[in-house]
RNA sequence: GCGCCCGUAGCUCAGUUGGAUAGAGCACCUGCCUUCUAAGCAGGUGGUCCCGCGUUCGAAUCGCGGCGGGCGUACCA
C-alpha cells in the first residue's frame, strides 16, 4: 500500500477511536500545497471539530495520541488551526521507489472493489462530417475509459451513433432526386451533407418539400425496401469515415449500437410506460410529468410526439434498459455537451420512476452520470455552429497538426530519417490536439483556436513528450558510453533488482515525492471525471523532472549515484508514458 | 419568468472535503546551448479573484442580493 494510503487508513482509525460516530471516510490525506509544511496533510480534523463545536487543535491532539505512523513518517506536526502535517521518512520514500522499480506497482493501486461502467461518448451523426465539435466527447470519453480501466474497473464503451431520425427524410429525398454519383464516390460525406443542406434549405421555403421528406421518413420507418437499402448505404459510408477518424485518434469502442438498434423496442416501451401510469397523453403527445421533482415540475418530457413518432428520450430510455439488462453496470457515464443537461435529468428521472415501479424492482440501480462539457465557441466568442463552410473538419485539424509538427521536428532534428520524422510528427501533432482538449476544465466553454489547439510550447503534450524523449536519450547514451550500464529488461525498462535508490539532492527528492502522487491523481480523475487533473499532474512531473535534469547529472555521476538516478529517470519515464497513454497520447523515443 | 454554467494577471485558463503567502501557459523584459535534446531552464514585469453583505479561526471556493455574459426551457438530437 502506498504511504499516503497507510497514513490515511491509520488516521481514520485514530479518528474512529476519538469520535466513534464520525464518518471517517471523509478523513482524507492529501499532498501538502507547499513542501515547507510537509509531504502530506489532513484538514479533516478541523471540519470535524467545527461541526461538533470542538476545539480543532485539541481534537488534533487527541487524534494524534491514538495515531501511530512512526514507521512511515517523521514526527507528525499540528499546525495552524489544526492541520496535521506528515513528513515521509526517507527510507519509506526510497522503498516505495524501489518497489516500483521492481515492477510491483507504478504508484497506483487497483480499486478495492472494481465496478462495471458503461461509457457513452462520441456519438457522431450518420451522413455528417466529424468536426471539431465531436472531439471533446470523443477524447474525454476515451480518457475516462482508459483511466477507469487502469484503476482496475470493467469498462464497456458504446458509441451511440445518430443513425435514425428525422434527418433521414430529407437525406432520402435528396438522395433520390439530386444525388451526384461521382461526388458520392470521391467524397461521400460531403455529398450527403450537400444533399441534406439542399433539401433542408428548400424545405424551409416550400411546404411540398417538407411533406415529401416526411413521406420518405415514414416509408423508411415502416420498412420500405428501397429506403432501407439507401439508409444502410448511408450508414456504411459514414462508418467508414468514423473508422478512419477513430483509427487516427487511437480510439476504440467495444460496441457501436446506434439509435436504430433500439427502434424495435420503442413502441412496446412506450406502451409499458403508459400501462404503468408513468406516461400519459397531453396535447396529443405521450408525456412523462415529474410533479414530485421540483426542478422538473415545469419540464415534462415527451416520449411520443403527436404525430406518433418517437424522440430521443424514448431511445435513451430503451438504451438504458438494454445496458442494464446486458451488462448490469454499476455506473453509466454519458459524455455530451452541457446543453443536454435538462434532457439527461429528465431521462434519469424517468428511468428511476419506471424502474421503481417494476414488479421485480432492481434494488441496485446504476449510478447515472452526465459528464458534460462546455460549448465550442468561435474565436469571436460566439457559438461555433455549423454555418456554411465554417465547420472545421476533424480530419483537417489532425492534418494541420501533423504538418505543423513535421515542420518543427524537421527544424529541430533534421538528421533523423524522413520516415521517423513523419512518425514523430504524427504523434506530436495528435498529442497536442488531444492535450489542448483535455487540459481545460471540461465545464468551461471552449474557444476554438488553431494556434491553441496546435501549440507546441509551454503546458502542452509536446512538453511532456519531450521530457520523456530526454530520458530515453539518457538511456541511449548510457548504453553507448558504458557497456556495463544497467541492462534493459524485456519491457524496455532498466533492471533494478539489486538497486539501491538513494535520494540526496533536493530536486531528486521533490521528483520522487511527486511520483508517489500518480495514483491519487488517477483516482481524482475517475472520481470527478476530470482528466485535466492528470494533465496538470503530468505537467508538474515533467517540470520537476526538468529541474532534476538541469541540476543533477546522471551519466557523469559516480556509480552508485548514477544507478540511483537512472532508476529515478526510468520511473519518471514510466509514469509519463503511462500517464500520457491514459490521456490517449502516445510517446516517441526521440523527437 | 424559471433553471444550469461562467466572471481569477494584457490574453487563454488552473485552482482537488472551505485551508496555510492565489498559480500556469502565452505575450513582454534580462540572462543561459564546448556540459545527458534550448519543443528547455533561471529571473523579472503583471491581481480590488465582477460588486456588496453575510457565515467561519479561515472564503476565489459556501449563503443572500446585485451587475455582466453563455446555454437551456413540450413535439430536432
Amino acid at each position: 500500500m502506498l504511504p499516503h494510503k497507510q497514513i490515511e487508513l491509520r488516521l481514520q482509525q485514530a479518528v474512529r477511536a476519538v469520535l466513534p460516530e464520525a464518518d471517517v471516510l471523509a478523513v482524507l490525506v492529501r499532498p501538502c500545497p507547499d513542501p515547507k509544511f510537509g509531504d502530506y496533510q489532513s484538514n479533516a480534523l478541523m471540519s470535524l471539530a467545527k461541526s461538533r463545536k470542538l476545539n480543532p487543535r485539541q481534537l488534533a491532539t487527541d487524534a494524534l495520541a491514538k495515531l501511530d505512523v512512526s514507521e512511515i513518517c517523521e514526527k507528525v506536526e499540528i499546525a495552524g488551526a489544526g492541520f496535521l502535517n506528515f513528513r515521509l521518512k526517507p527510507v519509506v520514500l526510497a522503498q516505495t521507489l524501489q518497489a516500483a522499480a521492481r515492477g510491483e506497482h507504478l504508484f497506483s493501486e487497483k480499486a478495492a472493489s472494481p465496478k462495471t461502467a458503461v461509457i457513452d461518448f462520441s456519438s457522431p451523426n450518420v451522413a455528417k462530417p466529424m468536426h471539431v465539435g465531436h472531439i471533446r466527447s470523443t477524447i474525454l470519453g476515451d480518457c475516462l475509459a482508459r483511466t477507469l480501466r487502469l484503476l482496475g474497473h470493467r469498462v464497456i464503451t458504446d458509441n451511440h451513433i445518430g443513425d435514425w431520425g428525422t434527418q433521414f427524410g430529407m437525406l432520402l429525398l435528396g438522395w433520390k432526386h439530386h444525388l451526384k454519383p461521382d461526388a458520392l464516390k470521391t467524397d461521400p460525406i460531403g455529398e450527403m451533407e450537400r444533399l441534406y443542406k439542399m433539401v433542408n434549405a428548400t424545405g424551409e421555403a416550400m411546404a411540398t418539400v417538407r411533406d415529401a421528406a416526411r413521406q420518405e421518413l415514414v416509408k423508411l420507418q415502416s420498412g420500405d425496401g428501397e429506403n432501407l437499402k439507401i439508409w444502410r448505404e448511408m450508414i456504411a459510408l459514414s462508418e467508414k469515415q468514423f473508422d478512419e477518424i477513430y483509427s487516427r485518434l487511437g480510439v476504440k469502442f467495444d460496441h457501436t449500437l446506434g439509435e436504430s438498434f433500439y427502434n424495435p423496442r420503442l413502441k412496446p416501451l412506450v406502451e409499458e410506460l403508459v400501462v404503468r401510469g408513468i406516461a400519459r397523453e397531453s396535447e396529443g403527445a405521450l408525456v412523462i410529468f415529474f410533479d414530485d421533482i421540483p426542478s422538473l415540475k415545469e419540464h415534462p418530457t415527451l416520449i411520443r410526439k403527436s404525430d406518433g413518432g418517437f424522440n430521443y428520450t424514448t431511445t435513451d430510455l430503451a438504451t438504458l434498459e438494454y445496458r442494464l439488462k446486458t451488462w448490469q453496470p454499476d455506473e453509466i457515464i454519458y459524455v455530451t455537451d452541457g446543453r443536454q443537461q435538462l434532457h439527461f435529468q429528465q431521462v434519469f428521472a424517468a428511468f428511476r420512476k419506471w424502474q421503481s415501479q417494476l414488479p421485480s424492482a432492481n434494488p441496485h440501480l446504476p449510478t447515472l452520470a452526465h459528464v458534460w462539457f462546455g460549448s465550442i465557441l468561435g474565436e469571436d466568442g460566439k457559438p461555433f455552429k455549423t454555418r456554411s463552410g465554417e465547420t472545421v473538419k476533424l480530419a483537417d485539424l489532425l492534418d494541420e497538426a501533423r504538418e505543423r509538427a513535421l515542420k518543427i521536428v524537421s527544424e529541430k532534428n533534421p538528421d533523423l530519417p524522413e520516415a521517423q520524422r513523419h512518425e514523430i510528427a504524427r504523434v506530436i501533432g495528435l498529442g497536442a490536439v488531444k492535450y489542448a482538449d483535455l487540459l481545460p476544465n471540461r465545464q468551461s466553454d471552449y474557444v476554438f483556436s488553431w494556434d491553441k489547439m496546435l501549440a507546441l510550447q509551454g503546458n502542452t503534450a509536446p512538453y511532456l513528450q519531450y521530457a520523456y524523449a530526454r530520458i530515453k536519450s539518457i538511456f541511449r547514451k548510457a548504453e553507448e558510453t558504458s557497456p556495463a550500464a544497467p541492462k534493459r529488461s524485456e519491457g524496455g525498462n532498466i533492471e533494478h533488482r539489486t538497486l539501491n535508490i538513494e535520494l540526496a539532492a533536493a530536486e531528486e527528492i521533490t521528483l520522487a515525492k511527486h511520483l508517489l502522487n500518480f495514483g491519487l491523481t488517477l483516482e481524482a480523475v475517475a472520481e470527478e471525471y476530470r482528466p485535466n487533473f492528470l494533465c496538470n499532474y503530468l505537467f508538474e512531473l515533467a517540470g520537476k523532472f526538468t529541474a532534476f535534469y538541469e541540476n543533477c547529472p546522471v551519466l557523469k555521476a559516480d556509480s552508485a549515484v548514477r544507478d540511483s538516478r537512472l532508476a529515478l529517470c526510468d520511473l519518471t519515464a514510466r509514469v509519463l508514458k503511462q500517464g500520457l497513454e491514459t490521456l490517449g497520447i502516445e510517446t516517441v523515443e526521440q523527437m
